[in-house]
DNA sequence: GTCTATAAGAGGATAGAC
DNA sequence: GTCTATCCTCTTATAGAC
């Protein structure tokens, strides 16, 4: 979707996201679009049926971009222990959304203020992808339980919210104030969480 | 606003309030505020001149209670230690915001994603009210230099940022998961937040 | 695939009666 | 103060030619 092809749907998702993400969906009209494009409002209706379509054509391709990248880190397949398997999978998961925030700032967005008329269909995806992110947390926790390296004083859904607050407070703070973390400070951030954990 | 007083004016206030911040500017139209108000469209231009007016006139006054609010804190008036005086401060402003987190919410929206219309305009005031905002807390940095109770390593600036910064980023938490925090929990944020700025 | 032309409706705002 | 009636513009989307 970045990589700008040049093909004319690679220029029409290019420009609807970046308008989608700065003024908005509601403020963002297909004239605006398709003038940015080149092409007249007829001709972006041969690639999609809608301005909803769109939309969640985008929506789609940045959480699935996402998820994607997290369930296939290579060094998470070795094997290693849980606890170093969960810190691994925090300082990628802050790493790629570093690299990636304009994409994460999109889907803080609508998530945060959905428009009227994608509500409930934003809500469903939402659950569908964050439930796919927090299951590969989710299976590392259990494996931290299973191993004793976290106390069975609480339990595995436990750990885990505080696990996703942790990540999202954090995601959030980087997302508003605009500025890459460092490699450096993510991991202090993961060993104050750890040290608060036990 | 928020008292549903009987007079047309307070309705419509009090509607337009709960559309702006849950549907957005752009997606709220006069014809929906004043279905819900129970009056014609052309009867709302006779207290505003615009859609942009009430909108303003609801942001200003948002922002007016809150840094009222601050800056008459009748703790503060009385001659305690500097570091107490920020303690209290603290306290006080998250307590305010946690008993008017939709207040907060409806500013969190408009400064993250102010509508393309509305966005200088809104620049223009987010700047002038958190500058009266910073002031409060300006003062009091510059008190404890004065009297050593923070270290001169750092200047005001510096602290007043790390300050703000603090505030800012539980704010936020608490507006995205919209729950409301504890005296004690507060108070404990406060303590961690000294302990490392020492 | 891209165009012209246009339908069909919703939006902000005003004029002027009562 | 509130109404009816209306203006004008902008919007999504479609029909059909090339």
């Amino acid at each position: 979707m970045m990589d700008l092809e040049n093909s004319t749907n690679e220029k029409i998702r290019y420009v609807a996201f970046r308008l989608f993400l700065e003024k908005g969906y509601e403020a963002t009209n297909i004239r605006d679009i398709c003038r940015e494009v080149g092409i007249k409002p007829s001709s972006l209706y041969f690639y999609y049926r809608s301005k909803q379509e769109l939309f969640f054509s985008l929506y789609d391709e940045i959480w699935d971009e996402k998820v994607q990248y997290l369930e296939n880190i290579p060094v998470l397949k070795q094997n290693l222990s849980p606890d170093v398997k969960l810190c691994l999978l925090f300082t990628k998961t802050m790493e790629y959304c570093s690299q990636n925030i304009i994409k994460q700032k999109f889907l803080l967005r609508y998530h945060l203020f959905p428009p009227e008329e994608l509500i409930s269909m934003i809500r469903d995806k939402f659950r569908f992808w964050t439930n796919r992110e927090n299951n590969i947390a989710s299976k590392i926790v259990e494996e931290c339980l299973d191993k004793k390296i976290l106390d069975r004083y609480k339990s595995a859904a436990d750990y885990l919210r505080e696990y996703v607050r942790f990540v999202n407070a954090h995601l959030t703070e980087m997302i508003i104030s605009n500025i890459k973390m460092s490699d450096v400070k993510i991991h202090n951030l993961w060993l104050r969480f750890w040290n608060y954990i036990f």
